[in-house]
RNA sequence: GGCGCCAUCGUCUAAUGGUUAGGACGCUACCCUUUCAAGGUGGAGAUAGGAGUUCAAUCCUCCUUGGUGCUACCA
């Protein structure tokens, strides 16, 4: 009998989707799919104080626009499905049950002491050199010291018996990993508000909605063991576990807000498209194998091809470098498989492009905008910056920038410039308007190098840079016939 | 501190008991070219250290070192 893989992305909402947890959400639903499984989404927010308005929400929001659909979970009809509701929150009756279960089994037992206490005790067993760890004090209260004290209006909470001895936890990723019971603490599995922690939720839910393969982050592995327990504590089947490495800032510490944007929807903001995200967060700790050179995956091909063997156990760098390269990599393919499809989109491709920086006068098609569109095009398919880039100077006047326009490598500097700026514009006034056109302009920068005996660098690279006050950009007949003569007079003018 | 995990170019990684240790990003030289870019051809750049097993270790074992995670009534 062969059962149907379940897996499972479960987050906080506590905010935003983490592209950690993005990875993680991907790696549970590619490997359900590529073997013809579900992938389930479950609220995790048994925590009250950690409660963020609208993060579900958003959390959803961001998953759905990276391709990431579910087929089950708390905004789908009836119920979310045949395990629902998909919130933990509204499962407590579930809980209750399975904790009571354990109590009368003696897995579990009522803890009284204060955060006090707890705190006192905690200090006490450090400054022996101990690792702190519950007492079990009142895990040796009787029947009827349990019942005063619950009848006098005592806060409790549930914690689990760690039985004793070693389990070994069977990961996908990292093979047989041992840990002995004696330097694991008798987890809290109710709060005394009368939620239950993650360790319980998380075990009732995965068993409850048939989760087969649990796919999280490494930081749980330590806490495998009480899971573990848990399972054999009601008797149930654990499913098999694959412990993901930690995605890490570039001084390798874990992902972190501090040191760059760490939420999926700052990247989507920002611009990258959803191809290139996946793509690219999928290489980040997994690879196709066995001596594959293929980079470029759609999230279809990652199914095909996905197999938690090739997962590593190392984590890996988030390189924004290699995410531009393939943000790239997919906007110059889509571009070019739309354009060939549907050649009448090009217009408005270029434009959704360029967005950002189009005045609102300037989308309504004027000739100014054809031009520079026009400049722009062969940026899209060769340029890895955003088309914005080589666009925006089209509207906006530069700055004179001495630090690009001279360039040592170029062989331009002051005199040069003095020289070329004058000579260009006089050459380029002579032009009349409707011989305004990109071969003319060629024509009449090239005759200026011939006459001033320098290299076409020489009197390209300035002039570009000057009209354009950028690094990059469309070439320099482009940039003059798109700006027009007035335009380019007027800029060359005001540098003199 | 305790427990766990991890370790190939700067980064993402391939290889596996025998290779000139391969690719990609980034960096870089040259070529092409109407400047930059893109493209083409090259270059620099790695098996953390020490023992052991073996004819042979990047690969297997152990130790060290380093990094990192967990050690909450957070997940």
């Amino acid at each position: 009998m062969s059962t149907t893989v379940r897996t499972r992305f479960a987050p906080s909402p506590t905010g935003y989707l983490h592209v950690g947890g993005a990875r993680t959400a991907l790696y549970a639903y590619l490997f359900a799919k590529k073997l013809g499984g579900k992938f389930l989404l479950r609220i995790e927010d048994t925590d009250q104080k950690r409660f963020v308005e609208g993060a579900m929400e958003n959390l959803m929001s961001s998953l759905k626009w990276l391709g990431i659909e579910w087929d089950e979970g708390p905004d789908l009809p009836d119920n979310g499905g045949p395990h629902g509701p998909y919130i933990q929150s509204q499962r407590n009756d579930k809980y209750r049950a399975a904790v009571d279960q354990l109590l009368t089994s003696g897995h579990a037992y009522k803890c009284f002491c204060t955060q006090e206490e707890l705190e006192e005790m905690r200090r006490k067993q450090e400054a022996r050199h101990e690792a702190p760890m519950y007492n079990r004090k009142c895990c040796a209260l009787t029947p009827a010291e349990v019942e005063e004290k619950i009848a006098s209006g005592v806060p409790f909470v549930i914690r689990q018996k760690i039985p004793e001895g070693m389990v070994i936890v069977e990961d996908l990723i990292r093979g047989k990993v041992r840990f002995d019971s004696k330097s694991i603490d008798d987890q809290v599995l109710v709060k005394s508000d009368g939620f239950p922690t993650y360790h319980l939720a998380n075990v009732v839910d995965d068993h409850d909605m048939e989760i087969t393969h649990v796919i999280r982050g490494e930081e749980w592995l330590p806490s495998t063991p009480k899971h573990i327990w848990l399972y054999q504590a009601f008797g149930w089947t654990p499913p098999e576990y694959a412990h993901l490495s930690l995605l890490l800032n570039a001084d390798r510490s874990k992902l972190s807000k501090r040191q760059g944007d760490v939420a999926v929807e700052e990247y989507i903001q920002k611009g990258y498209m959803r191809e290139a995200i996946i793509n690219f967060i999928a290489f980040l700790g997994w690879h196709p194998g066995k001596g594959i050179e293929k980079e470029i995956y759609s999230i279809e091909e990652l199914v095909q091809d996905f197999s938690l063997e090739n997962v590593h156990k190392s984590g890996a760098i988030f390189n924004i470098e290699k995410l531009d390269w393939y943000n790239w990599q997919w906007r110059r393919r889509k571009f070019l498989e739309a354009v060939e499809h549907d050649p009448s989109a090009r217009t408005a491709l270029i434009i959704a492009e360029c967005d950002q920086y189009l005045a609102p006068e300037y989308k309504n098609n004027s000739e100014l905008l054809a031009r520079a569109l026009k400049t722009v095009e062969e940026k899209i398919i060769q340029n890895p910056k955003p088309a914005n880039d080589y666009i925006k100077f089209f509207f906006t006047a530069p700055e004179f920038k001495p630090e690009i326009v001279y360039s040592e490598k170029m062989k331009v500097d002051e005199a040069i410039v003095k020289q070329v700026v004058p000579e260009v514009t006089s050459a380029l006034s002579e032009i009349s308007d409707s011989d305004w056109t990109e071969e003319k302009i060629k024509e009449t920068l090239m005759a200026i190098v011939a006459k001033l005996g320098l290299k076409n660098g020489q009197i390209f690279w300035p002039i570009r840079a000057i009209l354009t006050g950028e690094q990059f950009s469309p070439g320099v007949f482009e940039v003059v016939w798109a700006l027009g003569k007035e335009e380019t007079m007027k800029r060359l003018k005001n540098i003199v």
